[in-house]
Formats: C-alpha cells, structure tokens, sequence
DNA sequence: GGAAGAGACTGAGATTTTCTGAGTCTCGCG
DNA sequence: CGCGAGACTCAGAAAATCTCAGTCTCTTCC
C-alpha cells in the first residue's frame, strides 16, 4: 500500500471550513490564521487534484466532491476522537494512580499524611508496590521509590527530602513527568 | 471541542509499527528511518499520556491499550482512505477530461489528431467547450482555451504554437498542472 | 565465553512543513 | 466612490520531523 495520504492538517481544515463555509472562522475553531488554513486546504486540493470549495465573492460554497468528501471525513475523525479518549482519557483532570515503595513510608516527610488530602484533586488511589510493570501496565502511574531503577524508557526524578536522608525516586512514563499532577505530588514531596 | 489531537503521523507510525511490531519494519514500510518511527511512536505516548508499547529485548509488545488502540485507527484510516480514494482518485493512472474551446481547433498543429491518438493513455474524453466552469464542477479537468481567463484560483500556461498565430491556454486546477498528464497534453500542443 | 548481529534508543544538526504578518484583490453596501 | 469583509499571496520565522552516527541490550553462533 504505498497510497499517499492527504495531510491530517489538511483534513482537519478542511473540515473545519466545510462546517462553517468559512476560512476564517475555521482558522478561529483551530487556533492559527485564515492564511494558514487557506494554505492547508489549497494544498490538500492540490495532492488530491480535485476541487473542494467554489470560491465565490460571497463566501465559500462545497463542491460535489466536497459535499461528498465532508461527512466521512468527519466520521474518521469521530472514530480516532472517540478511540483516543477511550484509552487515554485527556490528562486534564484525570487523577493518578501512585505506588509507593514500602521502604520509603519511614522517610516521607512527616507532613505527608496532610499532604495526602491536599492531593486529593490529583491521585486517585495511591498502592504500596515497587512493582516497575505495574507502570507499563497502565495499572499505576507513577512510583515512588527507595532506589533508581536505571530503567530506561522510564523518567526519573531524584527528590531530595528535607532531612538529610538517601534520595528517592518519582519514576513515570514519559509524558506524565511534566503533568500538573506530577509536580503536585513532587511539591509535596519536598516541602 | 478543543480536544488536540494525537498528530497524524504519529498515529500512522503507531498503526504501521503495531502491525509489524516491529519499529524497523513500520519505517521501512512508510519510507523513512527506524529512529524517526521511534521518535514519532514516543511523541504520541507521551501525548496521551500512555504506553501503547513494552520494548522489550526480544521484540515489541503492544500493552493492553495499544491493543486495543490499534484496529479503532485502523479503521479511520480505512474510511480516510476509502473517502479520498472515491472522490479523488489516484492521479497516478487516471485519465483526464479535457475540454477544447471550439475557436481553437483550427489553430491546432495540423499534427493534433495524430497526438491525439498517442494522448489516449493520459486523456479520457475531449469536449467541445470553453466552460470554465466545468472546471470548477470538476466536469473537465483542464480546458485549452483561445483567450486568457484572468480567473483567480486556475492556473493558466500560454502556449505559443508553432506558426505565428496567436497563442492559446491550457488552463487547469491547481495540482493538475504539473502531473504527467498535462506534461503529455502540453508537449502534444506545443510540438 | 566472546564476537557478531539485530533492533531500539538518543542527541545534534539538517531539512521540510507549517504558520505568521503584511499587503493585495474582489465584491457588496451605503 | 470609499469601506469593510473575507480570501489570497509571498517572504521570512518558527516548529515539526528526519537523518545520521553512535550507544545499548539481548540473542545467536562459534
């Protein structure tokens, strides 16, 4: 299959103009500049070599084949919207799951257990496990450990507690090290 | 709906790789190097916020979620390409419409009918018409006009003939004009 | 046990794509 | 006829993506 696809960027402008008829009212629904959608549906026009909108002085009109093109376009969309929020519910507001290390109660700053309510808007539940499968299982998001794990794929981040105990650990995936919920339960970690 | 979503080719990358479960063959298969299918595969965990793969030494694994991730993009991507593919056709292969202005005819290089029979591999069927609006229908895929236009959004190549008539037009869409098609309508004119 | 091979990863820099910003054009309206 | 709206174009800026070279781990084969 050596079928070259149009653009993601392309589709998705032109979608957005098909609904509105409208290039600039697109570019708002999208967040960039009439010129740029503009760009990406001549473009998507010309890898396709067919004709999307009628550009009339009264605004723009869908062609057959834009008429045509619109709702399975849209259809697609739904289905990789729809697909993506099944697997990966969108980070925003979505509370973690925490293993912690048994070893690492003891070490907690003695404040934790306040700072466990404080959390509350961001963890769901938090485990006592070391278990570094259970992050690629998707069943906990984050661990906290007694030790590096030297596993690479992972994000680490040594967390130096106020006493003048051993380092530990706040391991993740990547992509959840920087999420506001992340840098929640580091805050708590090291006031 | 200010959902962002996952970007294109990072989902073709995961679907390709998860097919193959392999990274090297995926880039193999979408014509460009393993570490930008890696890198593609990454940016698009890290977006979600989840693992579709374990690396493991002997091989990929998709994880739970990527398996069930993978036939849901699978499938948009069949309803992107089947759309694509019934209003625009791979150009690769398609015969075009041409449509010839009626004053031009006699203008034509008294070698025409010959050319036109050595055009059939590029041309589908030529009407006796200066419509430019056929174009726009998308009726013709090209018109050979006697005047200019002047018409925004076509693209328009002055022909001079070989006698010292006045030149004619080939006048197409955007994205047709360079395809080899029109290279051969063109050639054909001209010589 | 060690050498070689396979496949994935990373970082830097090159390349390509996409976006912006300013200016132009056409049309419809007062 | 001057204005406003919306689409277009071009050049340059900015961002995303790719390649390349080198590293790492594990497996296989002497």
């Amino acid at each position: 299959m050596t079928y070259r696809f149009p653009s993601l960027n392309g589709l998705k402008a032109f979608e957005a103009a098909a609904r509105h008829l409208s290039f600039k009212a697109a570019a708002a629904e999208l967040g960039v500049t009439a010129g740029a959608v503009s760009q990406q549906v001549k473009r998507l026009e010309m890898s396709l070599g067919i004709a999307l909108f009628r550009r009339l002085p009264q605004g723009l009109l869908l062609t057959q084949e834009g008429t045509a093109y619109l709702p399975e376009i849209s259809r697609a969309f739904d289905v990789l919207t729809d697909a993506t929020e099944a697997i990966a519910p969108a980070l925003n507001g979505r509370k973690l799951s925490i293993g912690l290390d048994p070893v690492v109660v003891d070490k907690l700053p003695k404040g934790w257990p306040r700072h466990t309510n404080e959390l509350k808007p961001y963890v769901r539940e938090i485990r006592a496990t070391r278990d570094v499968e259970l992050i690629w299982s998707n069943e906990v998001d984050a661990l906290i450990l007694a030790e590096a794990t030297r596993h690479g794929n992972l994000v680490e981040q040594k967390v130096c507690l106020s006493g003048d105990t051993a380092p530990i650990y706040f391991v993740t995936r990547p992509g959840l090290a920087e999420c506001r919920q992340s840098r929640a339960i580091l805050e708590a970690l090291t006031s």
